[in-house]
DNA sequence: CGACGACTGTCGGTTCTGAGACAATCTCGG
DNA sequence: CCGAGATTGTCTCAGAACCGACAGTCGTCG
């Protein structure tokens, strides 16, 4: 148990603290690790509904899931996270309801923090509130690029984008076309048309529910230049 | 002197606590107006350019401001600012470049506090830090429902949601037609014919530079149903 | 190993948007 | 009061995306 915990505590202040300029400290992985609570979802399985209370915050331990909501009949998926990525702070700090479904696409695991406790530790925390708001704001300025992306229109920019970030690091995206159509709010037979594009100038290779990145540089180019 | 600072600080208070359930301190209220500066800017001048430094976070007092970017050949405007927003911070938590062209739209005051200044009170305060994070995850919330409106796509439905989201207390949205259209990112002719469908509904009334909501409710419908 | 479900690949017809160009109208300063 | 510049209103055509349908592949589970 305390192996459990400690090993958890690393893992917490590798995720919340990556690329960071203000790193975690260990006694504050320490306390989220104390705080924690931890559940799995089989996939195709809700962490939550849209609508429902949002009383918790959750980080994903592993697995992945997707946020999504309804709209004009038509679902469009919001963002695909993966383990180390934060999802429900935004309705829990505004104390609205959840805007989105919380979708498992896979079996994962998830950590949840109540609400009570979270406030807690961010209150007598000052670090951890200030890497709480880093988080929030990397994923404010993820966010912004990608509106950019889709308004700069031109599918084939925004699917090299999305590409590119959806990408692990060994350059391949896993997800069936029909999910990086809802992402891009787009046909799925329209990101078929231009998946063949590209495969076809050799930047990517298309498989069976994922896609190999072959050129990362080439896809860039697609970004800014083009039409 | 001392009454320009009182008055400052009340407005702070005003803005940063809007329809808050953190309400922002007096004294928090008047350690903030201690330190801000106070700058204008005319119409048609950058308050910052894309990729300098973010050194300050930005609260506009009075005026307009947009936040653009240019995006294969064609200028994208991210968001339309009005008195009492925030902007500057999320690079500046970052410690990235600015990822947009600041741009004032009229005459424009512009508070400005630099970055040492800012965390040192953002970690001394832990209730403005809160607070902070509120109104950052509130900008959140309001990006994701953009996100979600321009991937539902339909022009009709998107500038609906737009106007509404613009229009001011006495439902006035003032733009020309064309800063709309760089908002959703469409032509400003495709704005010019679904303006012109809703103003036959009945929904609103176009005049020169400025659109007057004659029917919220009508509009609200159009998000959902429709399409 | 066989069948079923999930996913990919492709095709036309239809609708919508992009784009460029131009006249009409409005605002504001001189 | 008048003119310049900004903004709106309209039109047309070419290209792109939507949409439904269907055959071919892939994986997986009994």
């Amino acid at each position: 148990m305390a192996l459990r915990h400690s090993r958890l505590a690393a893992w917490i202040a590798m995720c919340l603290g990556r690329g960071a300029r203000a790193p975690i400290s260990e006694l504050d992985a320490g306390l989220l690790a104390d705080e924690v609570g931890e559940q799995v979802f089989a996939g195709g399985t809700f962490v939550f509904r849209q609508g429902e209370t949002a009383a918790q915050v959750h980080i994903i331990r592993s697995g992945s899931v997707e946020l999504s909501q309804m709209s004009r009949g038509r679902r469009v998926t919001v963002q695909v996270l993966v383990p180390g990525d934060v999802f429900g702070d935004v309705p829990m700090l505004l104390g609205e309801p959840e805007p989105f479904d919380a979708r498992a696409a896979v079996d994962s695991t998830v950590l949840s923090i109540d609400q009570p406790t979270l406030f807690r530790l961010l209150s007598s925390r000052p670090l951890l509130a200030r890497r709480w708001m880093i988080s929030l704001a990397g994923r404010m300025s993820g966010l912004q690029q990608r509106l950019v992306d889709v308004l700069a229109g031109g599918i084939e920019a925004q699917l090299a984008s999305m590409l590119l970030r959806q990408a692990d690091d060994r350059g391949r995206v896993s997800m069936p076309q029909a999910q990086l159509a809802s992402l891009l709010g787009v046909q799925r037979t329209s990101v078929q048309r231009v998946l063949k594009q590209l495969a076809e100038a050799g930047l990517v290779e298309v498989g069976y529910r994922k896609i190999e990145l072959l050129d990362r540089a080439g896809l860039l180019t697609l970004l800014d230049e083009d039409a």
